[in-house]
DNA sequence: ACCTGAACACCGTTCAAGT
DNA sequence: ACCTGAACACCGTTCAAGT
């Protein structure tokens, strides 16, 4: 045997396609190792220990980040579509972004849409601090919400209680409380609010 | 010996005080058991294991929550006062928080500020589903800064790269680019952003 | 009813030893 | 340079046994 059996490229593509698919709970040292057909101590000498193999595995998803482009004929159409492709990015590669959140890298995956949407923003005529505000409320608004989506998506049920606490309302609340209690689409609650978002900034 | 050592209540109780000072991982079994002063297995026969204890823990903390109510006279001030008050309910206790959103229950944590949003934007002239998109709008924005604050501030170091990003733009994205590339306050973009989406959200 | 102790199957990590 | 094996200090959980 000549040729070394692992190396840190191999160890990080096998760490990746395990938290890919199972998640990071899932990556253990002696999984990895398992499949990588080695002893765990192996891995030791590639990647110095747990923490920054993840810390690898962080930057290696920040720099395969793709840049993002607007389209549309107008600045408002073109800083939406910004907002909906950066929510597909995230959204196609759920444990990977699980991955850069919990290590606090968030700012960084953010860097490619800030700057389409800068350039958008400087195009509708925003400029020095108040264009920098209205491109981070966008930025904020689109990532957090998919953080959010993420967590009520995961919620287990439909709780009942939630339904059920919407049942006295009276008079012209009743409609609006039937709604609340009714399940929604968080599609279209996406376009509504970001679009009410930019809508609210661009007027000053 | 005739009274029993711990109850579900005590175990409760340290299993929380560990959470709220330490965080999730901190609680293990192990320390618990040590903090209640009886062997690991003990704890076993209180809860039936781990995964429940942190159920136990969720409904705790979401039962606990109190009441939101709105402040201002006008129903745009209102709602961003609900607001303000819910993210700052959310930043008081970061751990719990992290509890709840872990396991899929932030919906469950939502109910009282959505209580109070149906009534304002109710006062506002908003009714049945407009309405309730509204309330999900400002909702989901303001869980979802919250998210992605603690995401950013957690990072640990303004990176810079991100400055440097910004260094080569020319023209009139001058000054907007040099916005960008400074810090920025939180709580200002908060206002500012979640002022704007209530803005957009009452021009229908 | 309530708690202990031993045991099992997992972790991450270190370190001397092998080739 | 690259990898193994033994060892250590942790986990959560089960289960028979004690009182």
């Amino acid at each position: 045997m000549d040729a070394p059996k692992i190396s840190r490229e191999t160890v990080l593509d096998t760490a990746m396609r395990i938290v890919e698919e199972h998640g990071l709970a899932a990556l253990s040292m002696r999984r990895l190792a398992a499949e990588l057909g080695v002893a765990v101590t192996g891995i030791y000498w590639h990647v110095g220990n747990r923490e920054v193999l993840i810390g690898r595995l962080v930057e290696r998803v920040v720099g395969r980040l793709g840049d993002i482009t607007a389209a549309g004929s107008t600045p408002e159409q073109r800083i939406l579509a910004v907002g909906h492709r950066l929510r597909r990015l995230i959204h196609d590669h759920p444990h990977m972004i699980a991955l850069v959140y919990e290590h606090g890298q968030t700012a960084l995956m953010m860097l490619p849409a800030e700057r389409a949407l800068a350039q958008e923003v400087g195009a509708a005529g925003l400029q020095g601090t108040a264009g920098a505000q209205a491109v981070r409320a966008v930025l904020h608004h689109v990532v957090g919400y998919v953080l959010l989506e993420r967590a009520v998506s995961q919620s287990p049920e439909q709780h009942p209680s939630a339904a059920e606490l919407w049942e006295g309302e009276a008079g012209a609340d009743a409609a609006l409380a039937q709604a609340l209690s009714a399940p929604f689409d968080p599609d279209r609650l996406f376009e509504l609010s970001l679009s009410a978002l930019v809508r609210g900034l661009l007027m000053g």
